[in-house]
DNA sequence: GGGCTTGTGTATCTTTTGATACCGTTTTTT
DNA sequence: AAAAAACGGTATCAAAAGATACACAAGCCC
């Protein structure tokens, strides 16, 4: 890929054109593949990515179960590696793609010269840490106070409102995985919901009306 | 209070002498009692507070409830008024001191000035986001998953653990708005722990065996 | 002392959610 | 084409937790 896509490709945030340029120099231009493992729990951290194109899956895995983390999407990086990588600790959580996607990673000693540096890498950072707080902090509310068919209709609207589109694509399987229920729960609530005329249901998708 | 007190009280991590001298040049001792409002939803920040002694409760306002975020304690400072503070944005929560505390304040400007200067100030704010992320990524799950009687439990061990005795002062109402449920939820529980032989129970304190 | 507030015990009822099981359909793989 | 996997509908049952109501005791304020 030429430099100048990548350049492009870069978040607007990082508004100092010498780190710009560093992190062309030192950074590496990588394609995975659907389902690649980027990280895993237990591994130390060479190097810190933030994601051009596509999604990573981060999440930990506990005894049995799964806990989703949250989504690395297109310009962001990933808090985990980010915090991993300054204390020089391996990685307490997985990282994994959820579709082709492409990734632009330079060393991780250069998360901590960049800080002393650049205040927009600080503030990148201080903005990454504090959305996955909010974001965080919005399921939680979630899962603590409201009942699961107001959080499954608050899921398809927001998800409808990021993707502009009243289709959803997805399972009920893959809902319920989600927002951490069952799928039984799941089909049952958007029988509701369709018996209330608030959606449409398809195969492999759910059509907000 | 004397200098070198104040200093004795920083939190270690701060390494660089020169910052601790800074930080000794540009703060502010301030002595704040129980129930004292130190930061409201809306307002802007010009001081950054560390704990040097006491607590400091962090919530948020929602409609009609209460959503507690976590504790300031001793040597720690606030991440909601630290990311406030880094992008001028007005706080979106509330501090208000559970005991008489000490606290030492900084104007905010320095927050961003110190990272392009000490590498200790910089693993302190990323160790700040961080251990509030992991603090909340814990009581999701065990929201999420942990039913209310596991969560009372583990509540009186951590806290007997942190505290170091076993009789834990707490009301069942105050445990309940802890956990974020009702009060004969939790005395409902206490008092089938009682009859296993776990704990003993007293007016305003619940004693662990 | 008398009233008020806070703390606790407990019973009853209802709702929400999860667990399990079984069925039929569609899509993918072999 | 046959088999397997993924998807979705639905019924039944059980458990967890919240809502409400009432009672009584302890501590605090006048």
């Amino acid at each position: 890929m030429e430099e100048s896509e990548i350049l492009a490709k870069l978040p607007l945030v990082f508004t100092e054109s010498a780190l710009r340029q560093e992190m062309l120099t030192h950074g590496k231009f990588l394609k995975v593949n659907k389902d690649d493992t980027l990280i895993r729990e237990g591994q130390y951290l060479d190097f810190l990515p933030i994601v051009i194109k596509g999604e990573i899956r981060v999440f930990q895995q506990k005894e049995d179960r799964e806990i989703l983390l949250y989504y690395v999407r297109e310009g962001q990086t990933c808090m985990m590696s980010l915090s991993a990588a300054y204390f020089n600790h391996t990685s307490s959580s997985y990282g994994v793609a959820t579709k082709p996607s492409e990734i632009f990673v330079f060393p991780t000693r250069l998360v901590n010269e960049w800080q002393l540096k650049y205040s927009s890498w600080n503030a990148y950072l201080i903005q990454t840490f504090r959305s996955r707080y909010d974001e965080l902090l919005g399921s939680f509310e979630s899962v603590a106070f409201d009942p699961i068919d107001k959080r499954v209709l608050s899921y398809l609207t927001e998800r409808a409102k990021k993707e502009n589109t009243a289709q959803i694509a997805i399972s009920h399987q893959n809902l319920a995985y989600e927002l951490g229920t069952t799928r039984v729960v799941i089909s049952r609530i958007l029988k509701g919901f369709e018996q209330q005329g608030k959606v449409k249901l398809f195969r492999g998708s759910i059509q907000l009306k």
